[in-house]
Formats: structure tokens, C-alpha cells, sequence
DNA sequence: GTTCACGACTAACACGTGTTATCTTCCATG
DNA sequence: CATGGAAGATAACACGTGTTAGTCGTGAAC
């Protein structure tokens, strides 16, 4: 049960210590005869050898470990979105030998970036959901210490990984106006500075126009990270708007979860009142009521080549490109539909029931 | 941009490395002048000096890192339950001073718990829905280092935290019989050998057999971690038993999303035709459809308590209880009601209709 | 017989830290 | 003045590893 330690091996295989760590690294550079080799190696496996971590970190002046880092604690409890990309970040990592260290920006002033490379806890930095005017992370980026980015902070000198996000949601229009659906609500989430909202918003607008409709702010709402955010948000826009969209996009499918909570606690049924869009097609979307329509984009090959990349970085070599953006797909399911009646009329409607 | 050391912060402020060290790390065995312990602390400050991790570590023989192991990576994907379970831990060890480092037991044969601790990764382990038989962990246990389980191995030694399931489902059958249910269904999770999953089948057949109901096995079904896996399995549920279920007990909020999908896509209401029942009170349980009658426990509660007790056991200090059992309460929601008619009833009555 | 080359191995350093034993200085006490 | 003692600082070691410069034979070439 103690630990085992290179002198270990070396002593009881008969040769000194720096031959045992030449013959378990494969060292080239050095002759070794294949009897000791093999006598060494199994020595090593007969004790269970595991050269020891900060040992090899002091000397080498690495960790083999990559840093994820989250800017909201909160993310990682309620973010389908998020929780996919975890898992095939920490697959990939470890597919490539590197353990994974987690940690968010949280509001109790740690200074997080800077403590995890000045410690020296970790090689390169993957940040998941970067804010726009982090002055810390900007900090860190222009250093060129090794960081990727899953979204993006607008600097010309970062590494991110983003995706089509106005091809996207020119198709969402498309596919809404195609339906008859000219007042079109959006649900945003999370604070102002996270690009991808950022953009989401942006692309809604601009495929708007591009279908010559106006743009309303009192159809775009903005909520939290949770589902249940994005049914208060969505209660809100359906109580307060005059003139109730007759369909609502979602920021994510985790909102979108809290619309169509919204929609049915209004009493309204989707697809037939309101059609309702997601986007990033978790796994969950397909078990939703009705099942999404919602944008579909490859999650875990986004984490994969974001973690490529990263390693790439960390290793000093080049990579192909700084900023990367991956392909959308819209997926038409079941929450999206014909506009039955204008929403006008059934406004109208409307106040002719509440008045028997 | 270079890693300042002690070294450069002892040059700076015109003392030997040692009373850098002392300073910094508040000893109190010798004495340091007040003016040159200021000085230290200024200069360290000034040069934003950090200690070394690996450095530290070496020296010390711990790391103040934990280790989260999850015992399939799927987990961490799409269960609802481990989101929110792992954000709170990792929340309570870095208030605490601690980093994480977090693993999963692949189906790649590395041999996960071995590795983290021999090559002194990690102080302490936390292992997350631990199977039941896995030789490594059982092993890890008995060498004594320390391992604190969110679920149970069953072995004497074992420091884990665990729910009072015998009184949930003893709460739900009792609801649901008193709502007129004697059809009662079960859709578990995960394979074999996962204690919480294997107890809540046992709890379920306990409670069946109190209320004087017959256990029937065509009405216990078997899914995977994700929702869909809990649809497919519901969907098989539904056609293959003669009698259909009047409720449906899902084996976590997760799986009852699945549930709730698989019955509508039969054409189905919840809760007229079929009550569903879930477990964890997922913050999302709120915003399904119809919102989840489930068992509310304390998650974070869950998870801080686990923590605290790993870090104690990390200090060598003793621990209040080796096994810890939190209560938990049934929420009643809007996915339960009564029995309208009897199942026997309409299944006669859906024949018939079957034969227009 | 000397030189050279080469294979096989190891002594020794460096990484950055925490801590203990030791050293210096200075002052008070006998 | 000698002695003791304490405060204040540091030299030196240990932690476990990777790697380079160097040692030691040994056989071949001239």
C-alpha cells in the first residue's frame, strides 16, 4: 500500500533509477540491451509501478492536463447543451492522455484563469461559454498561453470554436414564414456578453428582415439558463405582448423545454396555436411534447476538435485554423406548424369567449 | 509572462527563499520580524506570485486535488440527476479549497481508480453511482484510502450517502393506491448492480406487497441512463403487457420524461388515462407536461455532505457516520390522478373501438 | 600497443517547494 | 567580561522524476 516509487523498480531489477525511467519512457537517445529492457518492464508491472505525478510534472515542466473552464457554476447543473459537450471533451482528453481539471468563474472574486496557470495546475485552457469584456480571459488569450474558446469573445488573436449560426436561423425563418408565421417571438438566455446568445439574437433579427418582416422588441425575452427561466420568460412575453406571436424560437432546447411549459400553461397547444423552435438538438428533444423542431449540430465533434485544437496549441505545433465554425442543420419535427388563423382574429376571438 | 518563484520573490524583498516560504505559509514555529513578513507580502503580492502545484505537491505528498469518478461517461451526457449532483460538488470542494479532477470508468480498460491514486493524482476519490461486484473499486475501499460513494457497494467498510428509498416509494404507492391504482408499473435505469437502481425495484416491491398487491414482472421494464432509452422501454411496456399499467413509476426524473413521451405517442393522457411518477425533483420536473409528481431529495445537500466527509477522511479526521441516509418527501404535482375506469374496462372498450 | 568507436549503463543535476537544524546577532544577566 | 538565551534569518535537505554528460569495458583498426 505504499507507494512505489522509480528506486523501487531500480533496486530490485538490479540496475539504477535512471535506467529504469530511460526504459519507461522509451528513450532513444540512450542504448539499453533488450535484457534489461524487458527485465525492467516487468519488474515495473509486477509492482505496479505508476511514475508519480508532480515528480514528473516538477521536471518536466508540464501536467498533461487540460483546464475546463465554465463561466457560470449554474451551467453545468441545468445545460443539456453543456453536459454533452462535457462528456466528449473529457472522453477526447483522456483518449489523448490528458486528464481534465474543472472549474467556473463564479461571483466569490477568484481569480480563476490566472490561479490555474500560475499554479501551473494545467497545460492549455478550454473555456466553455466565454462573456465578451472578461478582462481577465482577454488577459489570458493575448498571452498566448494555450486557450480555446467554445463560443467566442470577438479578438482577432483568439482560438474558438463556434458554429453557422445565421445560416441557421435563416432556415428557421424560412421554415416559419414558409408556415404562414409572420410574428415570430424569441426567448434569449443568459447574460448580455455571451456570444453565442449574442449572435442568436443578431441572425433572428437580420433573417427578419431578410423575409421583410419588422422587428418587435417586445416579442424577444430574455431568461436565464434553466428551463423554468424560460417559462417565466415565456409567460411574460405571452401575457404582456399585445398582439401574441404565433411562434416562438428558443435560444436553446433547454429553454425551449420552459416555452412549451409556458405555451400549455396558457392553455394553448403546440403546434396548433403556436409553433415552437429549439436549438442544438440534445438527445432530450426527440421525448419532448410535441418532439422539437429545433437546429441540429454535432456537439461532441465540436468538443473533440475543440480539444484537438487546444492540444495541438499546447504541444507548440500550428493549427489549421484559429477560428472555426461548424455546419446547421435544421431538424423538422412536430412542434412546428400551419398558422391556423391570424393572430388577430384570434385575439378577437379571444375577448368574445372571456365575455360569455 | 515567465513563472515567478519563491526565488524571485526572496531576491526582490531582499530575504533567503526559506522566509518566503515561512511567511506565505503562515508559520509559526520560527519568528519573522513584522517588517520583513509585510515586505514578503507586498513583494509576493506585487509579482502576482503563485506556489508552484507540482513543486508544492512533491514536497507535501498531497495534492488538494479530489477525484470525481463516474462510473459511465453517459452520465455525465444525460442525466439530469448527475448535472446537478456535479456542479454542487465541485462548488463545495473549491469553497473548501479544493480542485477536482474528474474521470469516468470507460468500457477502454484503463483501470481508473488504480491510476488516479498511484501515480498520486488525487487525495481522495468520489465515486458516483458505483457498481455493485466492480473489483477495482471494492479493492480501492479496502486498502483504506479515502473513498466516499454517492450510492453503495454494499461492503461493511464503505463511507457512502445514500436516500431513504424504502419511505419514498412506500409515500408513492400509498398515493397512488389511494388514488385508486392497482396497476402499477416500473420503468428502471441503468444496468445491473447500480444500489440506487436495484434498491428502488426492491422498494417498489416492498410497497406493492404492504398495500396487499400483486408483483407481476411484465410490469417491471429495464432502461438505460438517457430519456429516449426510458420512452423505448415504456413503449415496450405499453404493448407487450396484457393488462396495461393505470400508473407508471419511472426510476428517475430522466427516464420520466421518456415516460411521459412514450404515453402520449400512444395516444394516451397524463394523468387521465396513465399516472407518472418520477424521482430526483429535477429542477426541469417543473416545467413537463404535465408538471412531475416526484420524490424531492436534497441534491446539493447530498452532494456538499459527501464532500465534507471525503475531506475529513482526506485529514485523516474522523467522520460522524459512515453511512449516510437522507430523508426525502414526495411532491405531488399534476401527473397523478385518479383512476377513471378500470384498465380491465378499457382495454375491453378499446377493442371494441378497434373493431369500427 | 595505442587509439578509436561504440554499446551499456549510471552519477549527477535540475525542477520548486516546505521544513528542520543551524547560524548569527544582540541584549540581558551573572 | 563571560555566558546564556532568544529573536531572526538561512543553509541544507527531501520529495520523485527526466535527462545529459560522463564512465567503463571491449573489441576493432592502424
Amino acid at each position: 500500500m505504499k507507494k512505489v516509487t522509480s528506486y523501487d523498480v531500480a533496486s530490485k531489477a538490479g540496475v539504477s533509477r535512471a535506467t529504469v525511467s530511460l526504459v519507461l519512457n522509451g528513450s532513444t537517445a540512450v542504448s539499453i540491451s533488450p535484457e534489461t529492457r524487458s527485465r525492467v518492464l516487468e519488474v515495473a508491472k509486477e509492482l505496479n509501478y505508476q511514475p508519480n505525478r508532480a515528480g514528473r510534472m516538477l521536471v518536466r515542466g508540464r501536467t498533461e492536463t487540460l483546464g475546463i473552464v465554465v463561466t457560470d457554476p449554474v451551467l453545468l447543473a441545468v445545460d443539456g447543451f453543456i453536459a454533452l459537450l462535457l462528456q466528449a471533451v473529457i472522453a477526447k482528453s483522456r483518449e489523448d492522455g490528458y486528464r481534465v481539471m474543472i472549474d467556473y468563474i463564479g461571483n466569490d472574486g477568484q481569480k480563476t484563469y490566472r490561479d490555474l496557470i500560475n499554479e501551473g495546475a494545467v497545460d492549455g485552457l478550454l473555456v466553455i461559454s466565454p462573456r465578451v469584456g472578461d478582462a481577465d480571459l482577454l488577459a489570458v488569450v493575448e498571452s498566448g498561453f494555450p486557450v480555446v474558446l467554445i463560443g467566442s469573445i470577438n479578438h482577432p488573436g483568439e482560438v474558438s470554436s463556434m458554429i453557422q449560426t445565421e445560416n441557421a436561423f435563416a432556415e428557421i425563418v424560412d421554415h416559419l414564414t414558409g408556415l404562414g408565421h409572420e410574428r415570430i417571438a424569441y426567448v434569449s438566455f443568459g447574460p448580455a456578453g455571451i456570444a453565442a446568445a449574442d449572435q442568436r439574437i443578431e441572425y433572428y433579427r437580420t433573417a427578419l428582415s431578410t423575409k421583410g418582416l419588422e422587428y418587435d422588441p417586445a416579442l424577444v425575452v430574455h431568461a436565464a439558463y434553466s428551463a423554468r427561466s424560460g417559462k417565466i420568460a415565456t409567460s411574460r412575453l405571452l401575457q404582456e405582448s399585445d398582439l401574441a406571436p404565433t411562434a416562438i424560437i428558443a435560444g436553446n432546447d433547454t429553454i425551449a423545454i420552459g416555452v412549451l411549459s409556458a405555451v400549455a400553461e396558457t392553455g394553448l397547444g403546440v403546434p396548433e396555436d403556436i409553433s415552437v423552435v429549439g436549438f442544438d438538438d440534445l438527445p432530450i428533444s426527440t421525448c419532448l411534447l410535441p418532439p422539437l423542431t429545433t437546429v441540429h449540430h454535432d456537439i461532441v465533434q465540436r468538443a473533440r476538435s475543440a480539444v484537438e485544437t487546444l492540444i495541438l496549441r499546447v504541444r507548440g505545433q500550428p493549427t489549421a485554423t484559429r477560428q472555426l465554425e461548424l455546419p446547421t442543420s435544421l431538424i423538422i419535427r412536430e412542434s412546428t406548424g400551419p398558422v391556423r388563423e391570424s393572430a388577430y382574429q384570434r385575439a378577437e376571438q379571444d375577448q368574445l369567449s372571456r365575455k360569455r
